[in-house]
DNA sequence: GTCCATATACTTGCGACTTCGAAGCTTCGA
DNA sequence: TCGAAGCTTCGAAGTCGCAAGTATATGGAC
């Protein structure tokens, strides 16, 4: 479930000229609608806890629940459960409720979800080899 | 171990499994500093514009300054103001003013900056497949 | 020669929105 | 009656956006 094999690289480590090349070769109005995309994006991401809800998933490999997500991420209920709608509302999650007792709801990525999740990956690569605590340290690799 | 210690391409296109096997290679020490950046890094960016901000530099691909972000991103001033702080606090940017009147002010991403913007590529090239309209319509690229 | 507008990078005040933390709600079995 | 799961509600606290102000020196108007 997790592997879609036929998919395109969709690669992360674009560099900014071939991301650049490639957003300039479209329309002016397709352009206009990845950027607003983007900013959406952003912004979606920008909420409180809603990168660490997805990168939960990303790590997981499998539905979770509320419950799961409650006390992987240190979150008040409320606003977990606020993101989970803001999430599935952005059809990155799929939400499904069984019908027991007590209730039991999961949590799926979508696609859409699942096409994001290298860049989890990738900032837990990057957590790997570096440090944000402001003295930086940790940057003694020879970049490029 | 997938991965020679020395320099591993940092590449986002990690699977889970790599990334998770990565990071269970490690003392359990290590892993919990890993954890703990991640936390924080997720934090970081969580904030409102961090993310755009970094998005910013990494589409520039030269120093910005602050009229040149506050007219990129749809951003209040001291909020602005804040969010440079925080990064360059957190090592992410490079802060140099100039002794000049007008005054001059510029940032520069750092190193650790820089490791981190293929994942600002990767979320603009998933933004020209994908949508993020609710209904999600637009999904229906090579899906299953 | 003096006064004012301009430019840059912010800061301050205040109101609005967001998030937190704890508690409550619902249903049913033990 | 208690607990379990998944929320919701409430008041308090934190964060953010908007508009305006600060500091300094250059250039123009008068």
């Amino acid at each position: 479930m997790s592997d879609p094999p036929e998919k395109p690289e969709l690669s992360a480590n674009l560099s900014r000229e071939e991301a650049v090349a490639l957003r300039d070769s479209f329309d002016p109005e397709e352009r206009e609608r990845v950027e607003s995309t983007v900013a959406e994006l952003l912004d979606l991401l920008g909420k409180a806890h809603a990168m660490a809800v997805l990168s939960a998933f990303a790590f997981a490999g499998e539905p979770l629940r509320f419950s799961d997500l409650e006390s992987d991420i240190d979150i008040a209920p409320n606003t977990l459960s606020a993101r989970l709608q803001d999430l599935t509302g952005a059809g990155l999650l799929d939400r499904t409720a069984y019908d027991e007792i007590p209730p039991r709801v999961e949590y799926t990525p979508t696609e859409k979800a699942e096409a994001l999740f290298p860049v989890f990956a990738h900032l837990h690569h990057w957590a790997i080899e570096h440090d944000l605590s402001a003295d930086g340290t940790t940057d003694e690799d020879g970049g490029e």
